[in-house]
DNA sequence: TTGCATGCAAACGGTTTGCAAAACC
DNA sequence: GGTTTTGCAAACCGTTTGCATGCAA
């Protein structure tokens, strides 16, 4: 097996995002009227940077912890769960290891992961986009979240195995 | 709030599945090797009756304890990575709490399940089956696995906080 | 009779929580 | 000044593992 250590997946992105300003930053915290704190705009601007948008709590921390380094598991993951009441992350359950934390855009997008060296790919498809809303509407649900993950075993670790 | 105890969700089905017979469930086991044992015959029976079909361990566990009260968690996790393993039945890894297992059918099937109240509908949809079979074998990757999930706030809930 | 499977308890790893001090508005 | 938020450490909970015993083949 060629198993990366957890919490270390990289990924490849289809598209870069556009960052957010400091004060787009701000907003979001206004909006749902969070206090603005150093701390929360640290874990923010790094939920905001690439090259890797999926971010496991570890991964966050390690990055703040460059800037701030009495910032610990608490606060990450305190304020994780706020911004995910509030919609402006999604929540990425992996089949192993630790979850992965990603700023919604306004564009649905998924995911596909290999199971042995958890890299993920992301996708999007209009037609699944909206069959899903479909389905939902149809149910008279609200709407929180669509998740599709496909699970794989990518080319490289096929080959490896072979 | 009206969260259910976590391992006690409630489900929906779309349809009954068709019962396996203690024979077809010993020749999962013979397929692939493992031996034959009366914890192991448990736990697929417990796995392969309604009417909820996705279960945790704990669900499992308690079921199976009826008849066996010795048995425990260890062998019930470790079978449970073997019948994944060997694509016997799928991890379902819920956005909080335990995952949830069911065994495969031949048809694809999808989730709908409440933040709230932790209950899951199933859905089936031929069209997002091809599509994510077509993404996948354009980028020559070798399923595993398809997840769909789409967490929402169900009717009942909806009014309750409401 | 040999190696795989089990049961127990202890360890593990990711996440959450209680509490006192600090920061925000 | 009153309320939120933070940092630390301890608790938590689902899952895994080590080890001696039991059982299927």
């Amino acid at each position: 097996m060629n198993q990366l250590p957890l919490g270390s997946q990289k990924d490849i992105l289809i598209e870069p995002r556009k960052a957010l300003t400091e004060d787009s930053l701000k907003d979001i915290l206004r909006k749902s009227g969070l206090k603005i704190t150093k701390q929360r705009l640290a874990i923010l601007k790094v939920l905001n940077s690439g090259p890797r948008y999926h971010k496991t709590a570890q991964d966050i921390l390690d990055e703040v912890k460059k800037i701030n380094p009495n910032l610990g598991f608490a606060t990450v993951y305190r304020f994780l769960k706020k911004l995910i009441q509030f919609q402006f992350i999604s929540k990425i359950s992996m089949e192993a290891g630790s979850a992965c934390y990603e700023l919604k855009s306004n564009e649905s997008h998924y995911h596909i992961a290999c199971i042995n060296c958890s890299k993920i790919v992301e996708f999007k498809n209009k037609l699944i986009e909206s069959t899903l809303q479909k389905i939902v509407l149809e149910k008279k649900y609200k709407l929180q979240n669509q998740i599709v993950e496909i699970y794989v075993t990518c080319d490289q670790c096929s080959q490896l195995s072979s």
